[in-house]
RNA sequence: GCCGCCUUAGCUCAGUCGGUAGAGCGAUUCACUCGUAAUGAAUAGGUCAUCAGUUCGAUUCUGAUAGGCGGCCCCA
């Protein structure tokens, strides 16, 4: 019998598995177990660290305000929280007071000590934390899923960590926790800092209390702390609102409202390569333009459902056409009109507009649709959650027996294009069935879901399953990208649909003359354009590929004589297309490379007597490489294969 | 919607312990014409988010509203 602190000498090992089991270093194991030892850089090792974090900030709030109830405490990704129940939310002076009250408790070296007790001694021990108490009575059902409480209650024992004071031997501080925990609080050093204050619902629901969380992050050395810190800001510098003021793309004035963007010139060109692109490849793979309204009637919306079921997320409606009398009786009913906030019921009235038949099928009615959401005041963010949006939203009607193949051709169509666009940081999500609320049948619901997993796999992409989380009327494909500081977003989605062709009655006419209920496909690329433009922004850091700057070309003469020449050659390329321009402005040629590199211009062509007298000219790129007097000829047709092609270019040899 | 924080020139930010404000960048004008990331000078630009309250006096203190930031809930 020996303890994981005789077997593991090397100080980097702060827990081990035992038998694929996570425990603490003090436990005893026997020689017929496998043991293997977990360092504190790999996952397990840095959650361990968090987790362990989170009882010193837990143990620093009680310290300072006993009052203090304690929630929970999970590492996540990069970090770790603990939510409190407090009379007063915390300040950021609370932060700096609770920095120096957790550099105590660690410089202490305070053991963590693991007691196993049965449910009612946790009871009587933790008799003054009614959220813990909470926990224990909930701890079969924690133990299943994989949620952040399962940390506190998720074994299957319940489990007591003691902080001991290594001089005394005194517990200081107890918390309910599954473990394991680092050896001694001495191990979470000088790589932590909290980092931001926040509210979070007691068990994620808005029905429960409010508590107050206190994030923060831990790494194992001071070097990686920093090197995180320093992640944080280079990703906060291509955070697609701050790119978008700099860049002059967008903006939204207070005047309008909130999550009401507009897009300015610059930005202007990008979303209409966007959209151009988009609009060729959709024609050339079979879908028909439509357009439909901004706002309709309220009993189309009763028709869809929508008012039943999203009335929250809509805005209110506009009240027309009622009449009173002088007495203030209704003399003409009037009607409510909405804002649309999804474009499908106008796809289904343009599908039964005519008898349909087989032949007909399947129809792709595609449209860049502006949508209104009234989303909650403390949702709004940048572009990527608006209140006003733009999506490329496209219904699919098939038959069941297309259904398979359409949702095939679907997805590969998407990530096509999601790969034309550059995208590369995203990964697929399959939702699927809520086994308490969904219509249709069972094999209907097997089908789709098999195909689109089918499909989704031979992408070869990550694919993450959301078990119950599809629409109750079918199941989804979702793209999630990453945003610069790590949050993800939902773009592009696939949705299966049975129930709205029931609701409008949609039928079409089988070669056997039968009329038969079409399957409906709801599918968008971007999601909606504006969260794209955002993925985008972050994704390229403002750098776009060439087809999508704003400006391509910026001629910089090195002294105001070589003007002409240059406008002569910015002449031809805008013949060809091209979106360039001279810069022939007072500044020196040095202020000029400055001003068009901050604007992220993919090419700057640079010219003097050297190249004049050559017929040639000097590219200056993105990334300050250049390439000097290359024939007129010669860049001409460089740069406009690079727009062609949609290639991204950066430096020298790229074109 | 909830919790906390924030809002001063086009942008980034100083500042006023209550007596109506400054810088840099940007803009405009003038001079300079220079081979790969900032030439110099001058000028213009602000109801200190909005509306109330307290006060002799509010950009400053209080409250409400709007907008923003970070989370939570939500994202059909």
């Amino acid at each position: 019998m020996v303890d994981g602190f005789e077997l593991f000498t090397d100080r980097s090992v702060v827990a081990m598995r035992v038998n694929g089991e996570l425990r603490d270093l003090a436990t005893t194991v026997t020689p017929t177990d496998a043991v293997e030892a977990v360092t504190i850089d790999s996952t397990d090792g840095l959650n361990i660290l968090r987790h362990s974090a989170a009882h010193v900030l837990a143990q620093a709030v009680q310290t300072i305000n006993p009052e203090a109830k304690l929630g929970i405490g999970p590492p996540v990704t990069d970090g770790f929280y603990y939510d409190f129940d407090v009379a007063e939310p915390f300040t950021p002076e609370d932060v700096k007071a609770l920095e120096k009250a957790m550099d105590r408790i660690i410089r202490s070296g305070q053991r963590f000590v693991r007691r196993v007790v049965t449910d009612d001694e946790a009871r009587a021990e933790l008799a003054d934390e009614p959220y813990k108490l909470e926990l224990i009575g909930i701890k079969g059902a924690a133990a299943q899923g994989g949620d952040n409480e399962s940390v506190e209650v998720g074994g299957a024992e319940l489990t007591i960590y003691d902080n001991v004071d290594p001089k005394t031997g005194e517990t200081v501080w107890k918390d309910l926790c599954r473990g394991p925990h680092l050896p001694n609080t001495r191990m979470i050093g000088n790589g932590y800092s909290l980092t931001r204050l926040a509210a979070a619902y007691w068990r994620g629901s808005e029905k429960n209390p409010q508590l107050q969380r206190i994030y923060g992050t831990a790494w194992p050395s001071k070097d990686e702390l920093r090197a995180y810190q320093a992640r944080q800001e280079e990703a906060a510098k291509r955070d697609h609102r701050k790119l978008g003021a700099e860049l002059d793309l967008f903006s939204f004035p207070e005047e309008i409202g909130s999550g009401l963007p507009v897009f300015h010139p610059r930005g202007g060109i990008i979303r209409q390569e966007m959209e151009n692109y988009s609009r060729k490849r959709h024609t050339e793979a079979g879908y028909d333009f439509v357009y439909s309204p901004h706002i309709t009637k309220s009993n189309l919306f009763e028709t869809s459902g929508h008012l039943d079921w999203y009335a929250d997320g809509m805005f209110p409606p506009m009240h027309l056409d009622e009449e009173r009398d002088a007495d203030g009786h209704v003399t003409r009913q009037g009607v409510d009109y909405y804002l649309k906030p999804m474009n499908c019921p106008f796809h289904n009235l343009i599908f039964r507009s005519s008898g349909r038949s087989y032949r007909d099928l399947p129809m792709r009615l595609f449209e860049f649709g502006s949508v209104y959401r009234y989303e909650k005041s403390g949702v709004v963010h940048g572009l990527t959650r608006v209140r006003g949006m733009t999506q490329d939203d496209a219904h699919i009607y098939t038959t069941r027996e297309n259904m398979k193949e359409e949702l095939t051709n679907t997805l590969n169509f998407v990530l096509q294009l999601l790969a034309d666009y550059g995208l590369e940081d995203y990964y697929l999500e399959l939702s699927t069935k809520d086994p308490k609320k969904f219509v249709g049948s069972d094999e209907a619901w097997d089908e789709a879901t098999q195909t689109l997993a089918e499909v989704a796999e031979a992408s070869g992409l990550e694919l993450v399953s959301d078990p119950g989380g599809a629409a109750f009327y079918g199941p989804k494909i979702s793209v999630q990208a990453r945003d610069a500081i790590g949050r993800t977003w939902q773009m592009s989605t696939i949705q299966l649909d049975f129930n709205l062709p029931e609701r409008f009655d949609l039928e079409y006419t089988a070669s056997d003359g039968t009329r038969q209920r079409p399957v409906m496909i709801h599918r968008a690329l971007f999601g909606s354009i504006e969260r794209f433009f955002a993925v985008l922004t972050e994704h390229y850091a403002g750098a776009f590929p060439v087809w999508l700057s704003p400006v391509q070309v910026v001629g910089i003469p090195v002294a105001e004589q070589y003007g002409p020449y240059l406008d002569e050659i910015i002449a031809r390329l805008k013949a060809a297309g091209v979106r360039a321009e001279v810069d022939n402005s007072d500044d020196r040629m040095q202020k000029k490379i400055r001003t068009h590199t901050k604007a992220k211009v993919p090419f700057q062509l640079i010219v003097g007597e050297e190249d004049r007298s050559n017929r040639s000219v000097s590219f200056r790129f993105r990334d300050g490489t250049q390439e000097n007097g290359v024939p007129v000829d010669d860049a001409v047709s460089r740069i406009v294969e690079s727009i062609r092609s949609r290639a991204q270019v950066t430096g020298q040899g790229q074109i």
